[in-house]
RNA sequence: GGUCUUGUAGCCGAGUGGCUAGGCAAAGCUCUGCAAAAGCUUCUACACCGGUUCGAAUCCGGUCGAGACCUCCA
């Protein structure tokens, strides 16, 4: 079907991508916890995968993507009392629980609509598959992988370790992790300080809980996506996602919980995202210099500039590796502005219908077409390659040198035949659009707002006829102040643009 | 301390041992009433020191620097 290779970090090494039941794709990415504000890195990770699912359908796959929602809460401190971050959060703002989960899961999802990203074809919640978990809690202490203490449930690390590997996914050995540990203290319960919970028993005044087979309390950290990936994608499938802080403990936890459970570590293929640095620091709650994607679309920042769209920021991102750590800066948000303006002005020239005339194909290829042949097939090949976006944008710069020299006469339009026009348009079009999801930003398609400005184009020009430059250029100048920019076309049209 | 990643031209950022990444910025030219846009041209780098090789930014070793995870985070 396609011969896309992907990096996967369980075995370290790029590998041939061979689905579990072709054409059918398993894809579970590791979703939003909904007690604060998703920022901008988030959007990054999910924007990263959200080009993954675009190019799996685009290369033909019937894709099930699932994305969870952590609306349980989690310990802020497995070793300590158990606060259960959902609730903390709510007592601070007089909230119900269930009221931040509900605010907090609206506010991403409109984010992630603004970044034009599909949503996950399932968004399974925390809360509504706790009999699940439950389930799956039970299964792993029949299987000798689990024990309770005093209404808590914990995971076995080092009897799970005596048939599977705890750490093939971080590269750690559970020795030099018990031996990291040993200076903290508080590891009342467990059997060994690298055990990590599955079921915390809840204290009276925590909101909340739920009963089960060891009294009331909460569901572990990583259980949630063991349970919901099996239960929608099976013990075995493709591609489990997330950004790279979650490696571990997260997904190491998760593999163990599916061994032990069901004899499959889950995923075939370990995709980890990497982490958004802000002039060169890293961003993260605990440093509290996250930037939100309002405040990118706004401005209203004090590191930013001006306001900067959505497309522009997500531009950003594809030109670097999902892999690599992206540095964002303002430098680099108005390189990404100009660029991505540059492709979205070459696809809207190339789809002008004028250039699509039937022209006679010539027996043997241009130099040109030839070219263009070659660019046209880099872009599979580079997306191909570890869904390498920046390489196949490169590609599409190119191509966009072509659309512009076939706009300034330089490229005649006998070299391209109607094929080659056609496929130039298409490439452009299915990479920008459809796997990339990038859109024109909505102010420049106002039909209402193209009619006032054909208005002073117009007045313009008649001044222009008159050599009355000195009014042709006020009009010029007083829209560019507004932010409008009027251009006058090789042909003797006028184009703008905001 | 442990595990891992990384160091590429003014900036960002790809790079599969030998062939121009690309973008932005800068300079020159062309086009234009002037602009803008666009086209062409120029600026050609791989932290440092060794090694392997006919040949290394790419592989290996060392040094120095940066970062991530090990603790809530995508």
């Amino acid at each position: 079907m396609s011969s896309l290779h992907i990096y996967n970090s369980l075995t370290r090494q790029k590998e041939k991508f061979e689905p579990v039941n072709p054409p059918h794709v398993g894809l579970y990415v590791c979703g939003p916890t909904v007690y604060s504000d998703a920022h901008i890195g988030n959007v990054r990770t999910f924007s990263s995968f959200d080009m993954i699912y675009r190019y799996l359908r685009y290369s033909g796959y019937k894709v099930r993507y699932v994305r969870n929602i952590t609306d349980a809460g989690h310990l802020t401190n497995e070793r300590g009392e158990g606060v259960n971050r959902m609730e903390s959060q709510a007592k601070l703002e007089s909230l119900e629980p269930m009221e931040i989960v509900q605010k907090y899961t609206v506010g991403f999802h409109h984010v992630m609509e603004l970044f034009n990203t599909f949503p996950p074809t399932i968004e399974p919640t925390a809360t509504g598959h706790l009999i699940e978990q439950i389930e799956l809690i039970e299964n792993l202490i029949e299987n000798g992988f689990a024990y309770e203490v005093g209404g808590s449930v914990y995971f076995d690390v080092k009897k799970y370790n005596e048939t599977y590997n705890y750490g093939a996914l971080s590269g750690r050995n559970i020795d030099e992790l018990i031996a990291g540990y040993r200076d903290l203290d508080g590891q009342d319960e467990k059997r060994n300080s690298i055990d990590f919970a599955l079921w915390k028993k809840a204290s009276p005044e925590h909101i909340m809980q739920w009963r089960s087979p060891w009294g009331m309390g909460f569901p572990g950290w990583h259980l949630e996506c063991s349970a919901m990936s099996t239960k929608y994608l099976g013990h075995e499938f493709d591609i489990h996602g997330g950004g790279m802080d979650l490696k571990f403990p997260h997904h190491e936890c998760e593999i163990a919980q599916n061994n032990g459970s069901t004899g499959h570590g889950g995923a075939k293929y370990w995709l980890h995202t990497n982490m958004l640095n802000f002039n060169g620091q890293k961003m993260s709650k605990s440093l509290g210099n996250s930037i939100l994607p309002m405040q990118f679309i706004t401005g209203d920042h004090p590191l930013l500039d001006k306001a900067y769209s959505p497309m522009t920021v997500k531009f950003l991102f594809l030109q670097s590796h999902y892999s690599s750590e992206l540095d964002i800066n303002i430098k680099g948000l108005q390189d990404a502005e100009k660029g991505l303006k540059r492709l979205m002005d070459a696809l809207k020239e190339i789809s002008n219908p004028k250039y699509h005339i039937a022209n006679v194909a010539t027996t043997a290829l241009t130099e040109i077409e030839e070219q263009l042949s070659r660019l046209c097939g880099e872009c599979k090949t580079n997306m191909d390659d570890d869904f390498n976006t920046a390489k196949t944008i490169a590609c599409l710069f190119e191509l966009s040198t072509i659309v512009n020299s076939l706009k300034a006469g330089i490229i005649k339009p006998e070299q391209l035949s109607s094929d080659s026009i056609s496929m130039l348009q298409k490439t452009l079009n299915d990479y920008l659009t459809d796997v990339f999801g990038l859109q024109e930003d909505n102010e420049n398609n106002n039909a209402k707002l193209d009619e006032v400005m054909q208005v002073l184009i117009n007045i313009r020009k008649e001044a222009k006829v008159k050599k009355d430059f000195a009014t042709s250029d006020k009009i010029r100048n007083e829209l560019l102040e507004k932010g409008v920019q009027l251009k006058d076309e090789k042909d003797g049209s006028v184009s703008w643009s905001i």
